[in-house]
DNA sequence: CTGAAAGCGCTAACAA
DNA sequence: TTGTTAGCGCTTTCAG
């Protein structure tokens, strides 16, 4: 590394004080703009930016918030970065990613590094049941928020999607089409997710008197493959449903796949509705399958704006759900 | 944040001097047994944690080395994100990821801070044909490596997985079959790795003496769609080919979807080979996708290993490209 | 309006 | 074997 020029070596190129030039670059105290000027241009000069090392340890401050991602496929941690990062930054705040990949070491050592490094604030991402930090890491009362991931450490603030209310959404949805027996066809039952989602399908389908079918409920695992047998054992019911409200999209897919191989047509003869929005997926299907979007940006933007309240010393309420929004596409609406 | 202990903290816990406390952690210089062990219990007891601002301001060494990524969903980036770290980590070195989501702004915004922290090297990631620090930023000499991306400035490095050998391996593979008809169905042709891939492709044909059947080789984008609408254009053919490579998965398995369709059988009627080896997409395909892998792992771990030859001051050579390897399944194999 | 000096937390050279 | 001190680059009083 060419040594970078320092504050001083900017002062005595300008020929001035330390303390001037500190001034000078940060509009502070008060300066003739002539000298001011001569600074700043020598700053440029040099090419001058100042060690923010110092200026943090100078602080007590480091300006830094510290990301761990636990999700390997970066699939649901980007969006929820990118928004994290937008609301950050207006306070001059910078957000550094690590990865974690499920890996309790590795996620031991990326805590030790932040905290080395004096963040101001740790958020901790990517699905998993039984979050917390790595036990023995005394985080001594820094600002700590889970997002679309949880702690079961009591009176940790988390936030995450409304995943019964998405689901109440998709099924409200295909209940508005006029539909009678609605399936659901999700994933593992020990996620919190789907039993959540379940609630929100039940909630929606008793709120309209409807009763739930337990033949129309099936677990299973996150896959296509999944989707597409699912159909298959749906299809030899006596009732077959009507409608089908997926536990993600690629179930929902699969869904749409075993269905054109049998002949069917969504959404005529069955609509089928997803979870995530997962745009690659969801778009690729035929028809283009319906989705309930969990909105993780904006998940991430609200993660920023309480995580400074939090660094600026206010007590924040522990938990929170963000509401989900429909994606109508073909799978229920042929017009969309 | 509650104030953490410093150094200071810790010796007067021990009853000794600031020195002595700091190389009894450091495990430097020559101390009584008993001294270091009352001061590491004193610093446990406090949960003392070294300021790494501190250490790296001393030191003019951030031990820190700044991701960036243009790769806005992860895919590509977090494997390399993986391999880098554990490489980078065994020399004591933290990686911090920035997301740029291929905006200028943000970049310039990330590069700015990361200089400002010091950090030690950078690494570039996420496809983009003409990559380069944004206009104005002067890295002063920063070791700078580009990984699955690429920068126009001369004498940079970059480090790149070998898209023809990729190419060529996919279809030695499908000629080892037996096939004779080849064709090639890819991604817009403004892509380097499309030029690239088409390259390897003829390069294989060649190699076995066969020509190159433009009739064979068509371009679109890379969607699941763009593969359905290819076979069937290939499939209006006079003569149709009997084996496909793929220009990635998505539309290797589109090509596979309209095969069903049409109720032709892979491997037997067409074998389809894809690019990327993309799990989800892969594996979800019927028949599972045969897909060349990029090995982005091992790139990242061979950019660790530069980088840290760069930071120790060598000399290297400018660009580099990592052999692919091909990954078996059904729809070229059926007994895969 | 500008300069000098202390100190953020740590390490390393030098004294004791 | 341990203690003292200077200084990394910066900001911020307090003098001049």
């Amino acid at each position: 590394m060419s040594p970078r020029p320092t504050l001083r070596d900017v002062a005595t190129h300008a020929g001035v004080s330390l303390g001037t030039a500190s001034k000078a670059l940060n509009k502070s105290g008060t300066l003739r703009s002539e000298t001011r000027n001569k600074v700043l241009a020598s700053a440029r000069a040099l090419g001058f930016r100042p060690n923010d090392l110092a200026q943090a340890l100078h602080r007590g401050q480091s300006y830094t918030v510290g990301l761990i991602s636990n999700d390997s496929f970066g699939r649901f941690t980007m969006p929820i970065m990118e928004g994290l990062e937008d609301v950050l930054h207006e306070a001059g705040i910078a957000l550094f990613m690590c990865n974690a990949t499920d890996d309790p070491e590795r996620e031991k050592r990326h805590i030790d590094q932040l905290l080395g490094k004096r963040v101001d604030g740790l958020v901790f991402t990517g699905r998993r049941a039984d979050r917390r930090p790595a036990p023995g890491l005394n985080l001594g009362g820094l600002p700590t928020i889970y997002v679309f991931s949880q702690s079961d450490e009591p009176g940790s603030v988390c936030l995450l999607p409304d995943d019964a209310g998405g689901a109440r959404l998709a099924t409200e949805h295909l209940l508005a089409l006029g539909r009678g027996r609605i399936a659901h066809v999700t994933g593992p039952q020990d996620f919190e997710a789907v039993r959540l989602r379940h609630e929100g399908y039940r909630q929606a389908l008793t709120g309209a008197d409807r009763a739930v079918d337990p033949d129309l409920v099936l677990y299973g695992d996150w896959s296509e493959h999944w989707g597409r047998e699912a159909l298959h054992r749906l299809c030899a019911l006596a009732q077959p449903p009507d409608a089908i409200v997926a536990g993600n999209d690629q179930i929902g897919r699969g869904l749409l796949e075993a269905m054109r191989e049998r002949g069917l047509v969504a959404p005529d003869d069955i609509a089928v509705i997803g979870f995530d929005n997962w745009s690659v997926m969801a778009e690729a299907a035929r028809p283009p399958l319906s989705s309930i979007d969990m909105n993780l940006r904006a998940l991430g933007e609200e993660a920023g704006r309480r995580l400074r309240r939090m660094m600026a010393g206010e007590e924040i309420a522990s938990t929170a759900r963000l509401p989900c929004s429909l994606v109508v596409r073909a799978s229920t609406d042929p017009t969309a």
